[in-house]
DNA sequence: AGCACGCCGACT
DNA sequence: GTCGGCGTGCTC
């Protein structure tokens, strides 16, 4: 039997699987997606069982048997070992990343160097020498002993026992290792026959009151209790127990234990709610999808507050009644305490939750519930994707527009593409939820030119639940403010209605998506502008640290009061950041409490929901902070949305600006006025006629989205072609250029021969079309130049038709790094990008 | 990614 | 004459 491993070296030239022997002892536990100990080369690495097979290529005194297997249950299944590959030719990445990417940080092997007694040690001369035998001795009693240990035991040593490695009595061996441990607690087990407990009351000194406690708890409760749970529950101490554990009457060992970062919060259960005509309409056909095990792809469409997610909860019941399993994801921001317990409530321990803010070990504890079967559900973030689930019957991502879904390391991989390919093989049924879809998942529901069936089925729900009324919106023309010399700001409407709440005492939403104070810092007596030295972009002035910050690289500098190039004092700050806000708020409105929220005030564990408790406790007034407060927050007393400046998002060079313009100002306007109270929306801009800025103030995504894309089908851009980001970075700019032009000229060459025809460009893209037509734009300096002193270039290639482009791109790869190797140069690339930075 | 093997400059 | 620079190539 042998085994085909994927070694975990990301690298090209071991992008492949080995073979393996299998030990005989070892063939019970090898399977496809078993992670596994493999001697390569002279040291011992993580791999993943990618296949078994009688056969092998390779001479058989060649192969090494495997060393050990590093899980009781695999960790992936050969769904997600075959999953990985697809990643892996798709997002262009080494396999073992991708499979790597399916994992908690937990399971990341951990590389030891450990010191061992030589084989050949036995009878080496140097043996007979009494302090070699001291070492070797020592040694001996140490299971994992290091290089460092070593010499800390025998100090001033080190060229001895150097030599003593090199002789051979000792050796250095690498082990494997899981990064994180499973956590054990001491657990009291009284005796099966209860009767020893008995017995063993009168053997006690008569003082002995807390022994006695102990044992007559447990004659009344006759099962296994943790240690630390019966020290409180009785008042006693650990070595009251241990005493009587030592005589023999009760049992003190260690178990392994779950950590439950949910553990002792009891979740109010819940039952399904009735569906509203609306939401039943929506429900039917996703049930049936699910009931007949058809894989089907659903978008539902539906205005915030419409009541998505109890279609949801309804639709992971149905497949929970299917024997099915379902997954659930949420962007990052949006997997609050409060999205938990809703589906805690409703499916109670079955489900799972994962996501970023758990700590490694609770992590892999929560995963390895899946992989135990012990929970149906899984509710997580974007990698939740890959939860190790063997009968899937519906995978839901709500928010499906979500750029964050996008992840931005390799593997570069979209969420909901993987969804739909793992719902394909489990023919499982996906729901994409979103009051704003993606044109791409819009796109999909249409009716294709030959009146083909759409590939994706499209369910909208208009109503919100209650019939509250989306709150009005109005735009206002900042134009207009400067030239009647309002030069603040905040617009007179919107300062009024600010006045109006505080005076009222309701809470207020505002959104600027731009941190730190000032945008740029320039000198007005000659124009200099304060600039990053490692990145071509302009440094942010932090008020509170009084500081010049990069945000890419994070170089800061002290502020300047004087030009560096002409010495003038003019210094002035331009742009506004959320800190600015804060400071002009304080000082409009004296004594105003404000809630700052930004990436610069959350990035301490908790503090996000920290600050939306003082928030929804009314400790503040007002919740000021970047698009992070414009996602799915739900508070009563939110009567006001103000956003200071619509232009930030729509001014960035982006063919995707105008749609998060109108994502984010939708998503904003949708925390007004979610309860009893009417709410009310300003949105400042100097670019009010905008299409997107326009339909967002009427609530009408399909007016907008009907003109966005046809800019997109003029414009050649996604959903009607796809896309291929290659990034190309050096230190030296002549080379770079001279690089990544060849590049392109050699993609071009290897692309020529699989167009086939280029008519019917602006028609939408499906996926198994049989022509295919490519073009490539540049290469062109990246819209952000340099980064860390790298100057960096780009190309975009744009296809559509049949799914070779990422094999072009790859053996364009492959044929540049052969010959670009000693370069240091980098090439990046990014299928389906989200920016194109 | 490591690590060994291997072919040319500055030193005991 | 040797030590060591890191270019090239291999790992079942």
């Amino acid at each position: 039997m042998y085994a085909k491993v994927i070694v975990d070296v990301p690298a090209k030239q071991t992008n492949r699987a080995f073979d393996y022997a299998v030990p005989k002892e070892l063939r019970s536990w090898v399977e496809v997606g078993s992670r596994v100990g493999v001697p390569f080369g002279p040291r011992v690495l993580q791999g993943f069982v990618v296949g078994l097979s009688n056969e092998t290529d390779v001479d058989p005194k060649r192969l090494k048997p495997i060393g050990h297997v590093l899980d009781l249950v695999p960790p992936l299944t050969a769904e997600l070992v075959s999953l990985g590959r697809w990643i892996a030719r798709m997002y262009l990445c080494h396999e073992v990343t991708a499979l790597q990417a399916m994992l908690p940080a937990a399971l990341k092997a951990k590389y030891e160097r450990v010191i061992t007694v030589g084989e050949e040690s036995a009878e080496h001369p140097l043996l007979h020498m009494s302090d070699v035998q001291e070492i070797v001795q020592f040694v001996r009693g140490k299971a994992t002993l290091t290089m460092e240990g070593l010499m800390e035991r025998f100090p001033g040593r080190d060229a001895f026992l150097k030599e003593l490695l090199q002789a051979g009595v000792l050796a250095e061996v690498q082990m494997v290792k899981d990064r994180m441990a499973t956590k054990k607690a001491l657990t009291v087990f009284p005796p099966k026959d209860l009767s020893v407990l008995e017995a063993a009351l009168p053997e006690l000194p008569a003082r002995a009151n807390k022994q006695m406690a102990v044992l007559r708890y447990l004659m009344e409760h006759p099962h296994a209790i943790r240690l630390t749970e019966l020290i409180e529950m009785i008042e006693i101490s650990a070595s009251t127990v241990k005493s009587l554990a030592e005589r023999g009457w009760i049992e003190l060992r260690e178990v392994e234990v779950m950590r439950d970062p949910y553990a002792g919060r009891s979740f109010k259960r819940t039952t399904p709610l009735t569906l509203t005509e609306e939401q039943s309409r929506v429900f039917a056909p996703i049930k049936a999808a699910v009931a007949e095990d058809r894989h089907e792809v659903f978008l539902l469409h539906g205005v915030t507050g419409s009541g998505k997610t109890e279609v949801y909860l309804q639709s992971i019941q149905q497949a929970l009644d299917m024997g099915k399993e379902a997954i659930v994801l949420v962007p990052e921001i949006s997997l609050t305490p409060q999205m938990v317990e809703r589906f805690k409530g409703r499916f109670g321990d079955q489900v799972a939750v994962l996501h970023s803010r758990l700590s490694n070990g609770e992590r892999y504890d929560e995963w390895r519930k899946i992989t135990r079967k012990q929970v149906k559900v899984v509710i997580g973030a974007r990698s939740a994707i890959f939860a190790p689930f063997t009968q899937i019957g519906l995978i839901i991502i709500d928010e499906e527009h979500e750029s964050s879904y996008k992840q931005e390391e390799s593997p570069k991989y979209h969420t909901r593409e993987v969804a739909v390919q793992r719902a394909k093989g489990h023919n499982a049924a996906v729901v994409l939820g979103s009051a704003t879809p993606s044109l791409e998942t819009l796109e999909l529901t249409r009716r294709r030119r030959d009146r083909a069936k759409p590939p994706f089925t499209l369910l909208t729900m208009t109503e919100r639940v209650a019939s509250r009324p989306m709150p009005p919106v109005t735009i206002v023309d900042m134009r207009e403010e400067l030239k009647t010399g309002n030069r603040s700001m905040f617009s007179r409407p919107l300062y009024k209605a600010i006045e109006e709440r505080l005076h009222k005492k309701e809470q207020i939403v505002l959104l600027l998506n731009r941190r730190g104070y000032a945008t740029f810092v320039m000198c007005r007596t000659c124009g200099y502008v304060a600039q990053c030295p490692h990145c071509d972009i302009s440094l942010t002035y932090h008020q509170s640290s009084r500081m010049l910050r990069c945000h890419y690289c994070g170089y800061a500098e002290r502020e300047v009061t004087q030009c560096p190039s002409c010495q003038s004092e003019h210094i002035r700050h331009f742009g506004t950041g959320t800190q600015r806000v804060e400071e002009e708020l304080s000082k409009i409105f004296p004594g105003i409490r404000v809630i700052r929220m930004d990436v610069d005030t959350t990035s301490e564990k908790g503090s996000h929901e920290k600050w939306l408790s003082l928030f929804r406790d009314k400790q503040a007034d007002v919740l000021l902070g970047t698009q992070m407060v414009a996602k799915g927050l739900d508070f009563p007393d939110v009567t006001l949305v103000g956003v200071i400046a619509a232009d930030t998002v729509l001014n960035i060079p982006d063919f995707r600006s105008a749609e998060r313009t109108f994502q984010l100002l939708t998503q904003v306007a949708g925390r007004a006025g979610r309860h009893e109270k009417q709410g009310e929306v300003f949105v400042q801009t100097y670019t009010p006629d905008h299409y997107s800025i326009q339909h967002a103030s009427r609530h009408d995504y399909t007016a907008f989205a009907n003109q966005e894309l046809d800019v997109r089908a003029n414009l050649g851009y996604p959903p009607y072609q796809r896309l291929i980001l290659v990034t190309f970075t050096h230190e030296q700019l002549s080379l770079l250029v001279r690089m990544a032009e060849a590049f392109v000229t050699r993609l071009k060459e290897i692309a020529r021969p699989y167009m086939t025809r280029q008519t019917d460009l602006f028609t939408p893209v499906v996926t198994d079309e049989e022509f295919f037509h490519m073009d490539v734009l540049g290469p062109v300096a990246s819209p952000i130049s340099r980064i860390k002193d790298r100057y960096r270039f780009q190309c975009v290639v744009k296809y559509r038709g049949d799914d070779v482009a990422s094999d072009i791109v790859s053996q364009t790869v492959a044929w540049f790094e052969e010959r670009s190797a000693k370069e240091k140069l980098t090439v990046s690339v990014d299928v389906d990008p989200q920016y194109l930075m």
